[in-house]
DNA sequence: ATACGTATGTGATTTATATCACAAATATCG
DNA sequence: CGATATTTGTGATATAAATCACATACGTAT
């Protein structure tokens, strides 16, 4: 992997002013990219942190497994930054993350990541704009979880998965209905009868593991309406 | 306000690193004090965003209010940024943010923000590990509110009163029974009931809105638990 | 293809909690 | 101070969703 890929990779931004920094010229160095098939584990909770994980590539989810139980967190889409709290906030992983898709992760070292943001502030504005962003979608999740009953959730997680990871109105839910209930706070067999639910009035059409979202409007009303 | 004071509130560190930037001389000019008393409203969703806003001392909600059902989101407990996201993800306030104790908020520029970020690495790097740190928060909120029944999410909330907000095991609840409910998702009837029942149980002590945890390895058991 | 394990669907029942209704306590204001 | 509004507590009931139980479908390996 040559320097060159890598900052315009990792940094988004042309390599212009990359180059302004000195630290810039050992990234390469210090950055390792590493694919991973689905089910594959990339970092695993109460693991020393590894430093910071890149995805380039791919979408995972960020789970933990407490007593038997499997309860997922978010998903991330590549490209961006892999939970990078568990790195800055924390020296112990307290989150799981697994490929749901063939995934690219570059692994960048924590003080190469740290010299990257205070000798180059338009990076760090970058990071810090996209972390906003994140909070922002947390806030809609907590609405979500804590506000809603369970058709209104499983509602948003669609509208989500179509409109965020997929960006079409079709697409094959990446997990079973188990792990999708361990996502929103529900029971598989409550999934199962809501989606079934939805087919029958026509609000989407459901085959096993695809979704088309017929009547995008009335998901969205179930959506807000809670 | 002197630019000295100004510099090493908001920046959170010596002025020697302050001084290294140009930018700074500014700050003091692009930068106002505003008290606020319980009750108050600091910003509003749906206004044009102000800038940034800095909590010098006091306790804030962060709540959004639809179709007459007020949902309280986060607590946000000085010294903080106070919902940086909606400063920087979006032009116009996705939530509302109200005083719950004496407050007083320093509203910054966005482009005095923007640049004490960009000139400043070690600046940048303290905000992001504070962004990071929070979505850990969000993680367990989510967790929290997702995956727990009512007693479960009364646990946690009282439990991050005493070790967040007030680090202390006794301390005066900063909002209605009615405010509760909406910040944890649980009805007031159901609050009132769980209240109830853990002061008879002896894990708290409760009187109207003073409480003191009594038994906090019980309380914490029952948060664990779900 | 057959067999085994896993995932999914669906009915019956139970349970937690929301909703409704009203009383009591507390705060606010003239 | 009394009158009114707001907040809180508690019982009765309704309801959403979990749990339990089992059947069916699907996937994978031999």
């Amino acid at each position: 992997m040559s320097q060159k890929l890598c900052n315009e990779c990792i940094l988004h931004t042309d390599s212009e002013i990359c180059l302004r920094n000195q630290g810039l010229e050992s990234l390469h160095n210090h950055c390792s990219k590493v694919k991973f098939n689905p089910g594959e584990t990339i970092f695993k909770e109460n693991a020393i942190n590894a430093g910071v994980v890149y995805l380039k590539s791919g979408l995972v989810k960020i789970h933990t497994c407490t007593q038997a139980k499997d309860r997922i967190l978010r998903l991330t889409k590549a490209p961006s930054y892999l939970c990078l709290p568990s790195s800055l906030g924390a020296s112990v992983n307290r989150f799981t993350a697994t490929a749901l898709e063939p995934t690219e992760a570059c692994f960048i070292e924590l003080s190469t990541f740290r010299q990257l943001i205070v000798e180059n502030g338009d990076f760090a504005y970058q990071i810090i704009t996209a972390l906003s962003q994140r909070e922002m979608n947390n806030f809609h999740v907590s609405l979500n979880l804590g506000q809603k009953q369970a058709n209104g959730r499983v509602a948003d997680a669609l509208l989500y998965l179509a409109n965020d990871i997929y960006e079409n109105d079709s697409f094959v839910i990446p997990f079973s209905r188990q792990e999708l209930g361990d996502w929103i706070g529900v029971t598989r067999e409550s999934i199962s009868r809501i989606l079934a639910e939805f087919n029958a009035t026509g609000i989407i059409r459901q085959e096993g593991r695809e979704i088309s979202i017929l009547n995008k409007e009335l998901l969205e009303q179930i959506s807000e309406k809670g």
